[in-house]
DNA sequence: ATGCAACCTCAAGATAACTTGAGGTCAAGA
DNA sequence: TCTTGACCTCAAGTTATCTTGAGGTTGCAT
C-alpha cells in the first residue's frame, strides 16, 4: 500500500512469481484458487495479482499438506480464520496444536494395529471371522462411501 | 476335488458367494481379478467360479490393506509365493513381519514430524526458507510425480 | 510499434480403488 | 416353458490433487 491506502503495482506478484517463490507449479495455483484457497484480485487485462502475504498462505498449505491435512481441511482451517487472513503466528500455534492432537490419534491407531499384527504373526490365521486384526480394522473403517477404500487412517 | 482329482461343482463358489462370505462387493472382486489378485475359472455360460480358498485370498487383500499396502504392492506379495498360491499360516508369518517393518517405518515418520511440529509451535515461523517442518518433508518427498502430492508417508 | 514471454480459459488426462448403469445372458424353481 | 434373480461386459462416473494441451490475450522491453 501506498501512503493513501490504495494497491500499488509495488504491493502485489503474478502468478509466475508467486510460482517462484513457493516451489508451487503455476497450474497448481490456479487450482488452489479454484478451490477457495486464494483469492487473487485481477488486473484490468484479466491477469491475477496476489498479495505478498499469499506467499505466506501457499507454504502455510504446503506445511498443513505435509502434515497430512486435504486441501479441504485446510480451507476449513484458513476459512475459520477472522477476515479470512492468512494465518500470523497466533493462529499457527492453535492450528498446529490441533494438527498436533491428530497425528497423536493417528501414532496410537498405527500401534493399535501394530499390536494386533503381532497376535496375528503368532497365530497364523487368515480367517475373517476371526482374524482380530481384520475386526478391529472393521470397526475402524466400515463407513467408507466407496467400499474397503480406507487405509489405515 | 473328488476322488478322481476334477474339479466337482462343490469345490467352487460363485462370485455373488464369495463376495457374501468376505463382505467385498461383487464389482470390487471383478476389480481384483482384473488387477490380478485373483483368478477364477469359467463355466460353460462364461460365469465366473472361485476356489474356496479364494475367500481366505480375499481376507488376505483386505487385511493388508488396511496395513496400508496398495492393491499393487497385495498383488506383488502374492505373486511372490510359488505357484501364484493363496498365503498359508507360514507365508503370512513372512509377509506380516515385513508388513510390522513397514508400519515401524510410518511411526517413526509421524513420531518425527510431531517432534518438528512441536517446535514450530514454539516458534511461529511460516516461512518456508527457515521451516523445519517443510523442509524436512521437502527431503522425503519432493519427488512426487504430480507435485506436492505426499501425505506425510 | 512490435515481439514474445508470460498469462488466460477450458477441456481432458493421470492415479487409486472402486461404483453405477445400460443392455444382454444364464440357470434354477414353479 | 417361463420367469426372475444372479451373472456378464463395457463404458463412464467418483474423489483428490494436480498436469498437460490447445487456442487465444497481455504487458513489458526494445
Amino acid at each position: 500500500m501506498n501512503a493513501m491506502g490504495s494497491i500499488s503495482k509495488d504491493d502485489v506478484i503474478s502468478i509466475g512469481q508467486l510460482s517462484a517463490r513457493t516451489g508451487v507449479a503455476v497450474s497448481a495455483i490456479r487450482f488452489y484458487e479454484e478451490k477457495g484457497l486464494l483469492q487473487p484480485i485481477r488486473t484490468s487485462g484479466n491477469q491475477r495479482r496476489f498479495l505478498r502475504s499469499d506467499i505466506r498462505r501457499v507454504s502455510f498449505v504446503l506445511i498443513a499438506q505435509r502434515l497430512g491435512l486435504s486441501l479441504h481441511e485446510i480451507e476449513e482451517q484458513l476459512s475459520l480464520l477472522p477476515q479470512g487472513r492468512t494465518p500470523n503466528p497466533r493462529d499457527w500455534r492453535q492450528i498446529s496444536q490441533q494438527m498436533r492432537r491428530s497425528i497423536d490419534k493417528k501414532i496410537e491407531l498405527l500401534s493399535l494395529t501394530r499390536a494386533k499384527l503381532d497376535e496375528c504373526i503368532g497365530c497364523g490365521c487368515l480367517s475373517l471371522a476371526k482374524c482380530q486384526l481384520y475386526n478391529k480394522a472393521d470397526k475402524m473403517g466400515a463407513s467408507g462411501a466407496t467400499g474397503p477404500r480406507l487405509v489405515l487412517d
